[in-house]
RNA sequence: GGCCCCUUGGUCAAGCGGUUAAGACACCGCCCUUUCACGGCGGCUACAUGGGUUCGAAUCCCGUAGGGGUCACCA
């Protein structure tokens, strides 16, 4: 049997990461078995719908690297793949289940279903309009009456699954609900879409949140009704904001694009929520969307929620920025070097070289460059060192060598500024590290810096270096 | 509340009857080093709980507690 996953968002809003994930292991276990992955664009409840929605769902889908097969601009045969486009399929399909006897037209009204709520409001349905007569049915029809079609559910006995992550499920059927299968005005509800479409793409596993796992038996039912092939379930465990919340839509940064903003790399973000509820085989985490593809299995998915760790995330997106090469990483950064102080100024390719080795992620450049612009007075009880046995007296003559050995270069690269500090500090008797340290110190009045002398010296230029170390010496004398 | 499901360190997790209970993030320490970072090495901390079954249980069974999901003309 050909392996065919879907994956099947609302257009509600922005990519979920939770959602991402489950596109992923859909994507994955296709994959995984050479298999074609779905996408279906599930849009039956009108009021829902947010304009653009879809858009975000390509884009998010397009950037994470996972691509469908199939689609609603991918029409292999078993469209359309929206499904308000398919209303007419399902009209069709629940009559011929009402023929089958897996459904039932109902006409009770909003007043009558909330007389049936009972002391804690929930309410069951007590299927009244099964009793009526195929002619009452008929004429009521024809009449116009507005009616809904409802699964008709066995009163007793049980259902079971097996389902591929969560093993044997078993429901009692007296505790599933004769739910709406299609709604008054003509469009299909989930219970019933997702069924329908899922036989008709012919879909072999299906793979979604565990927020189904209790009412997929109602599914096999339809499924079983309709004398069709049930799919294989996976359900998912749900990610979470902490022990007891969902990672919610609506509260905080959990989408995609809002990771993509604070500057991850979409493969860190998918080799990470690849990783949230699933594990390898191996020790090794850094996975590509080609190792996870290779790696992917059931057998790997835990039954229980995982907490959302960014910090974690941010461990791996560090992983893959330093990964990058110099040019790779320069690209990288350059937008946000537009968005910080040194605009314009300094060398971009020095600063990249920089940042490269720390930098988690990009959205903190901006913040890690700012130190360059910021010079003024600072407390020369900084230049104490005691492993390098700097204290001031030392501090003031390596300062002082620093301004010696770098007056008469004519070239400033990182090399120069460097072995001219080296030779200066040789032939005063200093020992290297003294004047290193002090000359940094010197030319930025920070405690640490993201690179040593030589580096924030050929940053500045001889000009403004000079002019630091000048100004450094007279703190000295103050 | 009924029903379904889950429970290993702060977090992600391996484990599927016999292990010194992996590994990763975070944290701490050391090394490397002109600061910071990278890198290397080491450390810290876990089987929710009570009963069984068994020569032996993190692993199997039952109960308890805690947590999640679901009970819509939402998906």
């Amino acid at each position: 049997m050909r392996v065919r996953t879907r994956f099947a968002p609302s257009p509600t809003g922005f990519m979920h990461v939770g959602n991402l994930r489950t596109a992923l292991y859909a994507y994955l276990y296709a994959k995984h078995f050479d298999g074609d992955f779905i996408l279906r664009i599930e849009d039956t409840d009108r009021e829902r719908y947010v304009e653009g929605a879809v858009d975000v769902i390509y884009s998010t889908l397009q950037k994470a690297g996972i691509g469908h097969d199939e689609g609603p601009d991918k029409d292999k045969g078993y469209g359309p793949y929206i499904q308000s486009e398919r209303k007419p399929i399902y009209g069709k399909y629940a009559e011929l289940l009402v023929e089958k006897g897996g459904a039932y037209y109902c006409f009770c009204d909003k007043e009558r279903l909330e007389s049936l709520k009972d002391e804690n409001g929930v309410a069951r349905y007590d299927k009244k309009c099964l009793r009526l007569s195929k002619e009452e049915v008929a004429e009521r029809l024809k009449r116009g009456d507005p009616y809904v079609i409802r699964q008709n559910i066995p009163l007793d006995g049980v259902s079971e699954y097996e389902d591929m992550v969560y093993g044997k499920i078993t429901v009692p059927n007296a505790d599933m609900e004769d739910g709406v299968l299609l709604k008054s005005d003509g469009m299909p509800t989930y219970n019933f879409a997702n069924v329908v479409d899922d036989h008709l793409m012919e879909i072999s596993h299906v793979i979604r949140g565990t927020e189904y796992l209790s009412s997929t038996p109602k599914y096999n039912l339809m499924y079983d009704a309709f004398g069709w092939e049930r799919p294989k379930y996976m359900h998912l465990p749900p990610i979470m904001k902490d022990a007891q919340h969902k990672l919610s839509k609506r509260y905080g940064d959990a989408n995609f694009e809002d990771f993509i903003e604070k500057g991850y790399l979409p493969q860190a973000i998918v080799n990470y929520i690849a990783l949230l509820g699933w594990s390898p085989k191996g020790n090794e985490e850094k996975l590509s969307i080609q190792e996870l593809i290779q790696e992917f299995d059931v057998d790997g998915i835990s039954k229980s929620g995982s907490i959302f760790d960014e910090q974690k995330m941010r461990w791996l997106n560090a992983q893959y920025i330093r990964e990058t090469t110099e040019e790779e990483f320069l690209e990288l950064a350059t937008p946000w070097f537009e968005k910080s102080v040194i605009k314009g100024k300094y060398d971009y390719k020095l600063f990249a070289s920089l940042l490269h080795s720390r930098v988690e992620i990009l959205s903190e450049i901006p913040d890690m460059v700012a130190f360059i612009e910021d010079f003024s007075d600072y407390g020369i009880s900084l230049y104490e060192h005691k492993k390098l046995k700097i204290d001031l007296n030392i501090a003031k003559q390596a300062v002082e060598t620093s301004i010696e050995a770098v007056e008469p270069l004519t070239s400033f690269s990182v090399e120069d500024v460097h072995n001219a500090l080296v030779a200066k500090a040789e032939e005063k008797g200093l020992k290297k590290g003294q004047v290193l340290f002090c000359a940094r110190l010197a030319v930025t009045g920070k405690a640490s810096t993201p690179g040593g002398a030589a580096e924030m010296a050929a940053l500045l230029g001889k000009e403004e270096t000079l002019k630091r170390l000048k100004f450094s010496r007279s703190l000295f004398n103050a």
